[in-house]
DNA sequence: TCTCTATATAGCCAATAATGAATATAACGG
DNA sequence: CCGTTATATTCATTATTGGCTATATAGAGA
């Protein structure tokens, strides 16, 4: 989980930031220059780059090479991993199942009061 | 986008730290208290509270009370959220329209390259 | 009331991340 | 070779994060 989550960790907290998820959707439109990347947004072009990095480095977009431009391209493979482990959830928000589990544990907490406060540390 | 975004901000950014999704997979069983969450890993029990505020913020977890026990539950709800959003990438990853979709682009910016050499500030 | 137990808060530190300004590199067109 | 454009890197600054220890609060039970 150490080894297979640190893709998740660089995954997820790329997308934390609103501009590098907006970046995403951009390039879900097809590949952009980096220029191309800065324009929508009142940041600056190495604010852009620095971004870019992080995307790189998290695997979800690749760079290519023409002459000096270094366009931009969606790689959303990664996705698919945060897209499954997100996926395990699905059941617990499906359903008016939240509302049932809520009543149910709260039944089985009331239950097992008695054993919690004889715990033992 | 900045309004709704905000949720995926802090949703995606719980996600990111391997012990937060370590104690949701835990929850996923059932809830817990705050010492039983401490267990499992090698941290402190005020640490452990740090992520929990963490995941609290992003509605990812509700507090009960009960006696001196503040018994921690999943709330997936916000999970649904970001799996939509990923969703949204879904065709990308699928297929295995990766490797076309490269191609294709490729030849297209070769295609372009002209134009954008012409292209004005 | 006194003493456990469960949990939260505060204060501190080291490591990392974000931001903006300035500069560097790299490749084209002439 | 020169000038221009595209992009990256460097720095300095500041903010955030994740961890710790020590202490505070809150409720149970004797």
């Amino acid at each position: 989980m150490q080894i297979a989550g640190q893709q998740l960790d660089l995954v997820f907290s790329a997308l934390a930031d609103p501009t590098r998820r907006a970046i995403l959707a951009r390039l879900a439109t097809g590949e952009a220059t980096v220029n191309e990347l800065v324009e929508p947004f009142e940041l600056s072009q190495p604010t852009i780059s620095k971004h870019l990095k992080v995307l790189e480095g998290a695997g979800l977009v690749t760079r290519g090479r023409d002459a000096q431009f270094r366009p931009v391209r969606l790689n959303a493979l990664p996705l698919k991993s945060a897209a499954q482990w997100i996926g395990d959830y699905r059941r617990f928000w499906e359903e008016s199942f939240d509302r049932l589990d809520v009543y149910v544990s709260e039944l089985h907490r009331k239950e097992q009061q008695h054993g919690r406060k004889r715990r033992r540390k």
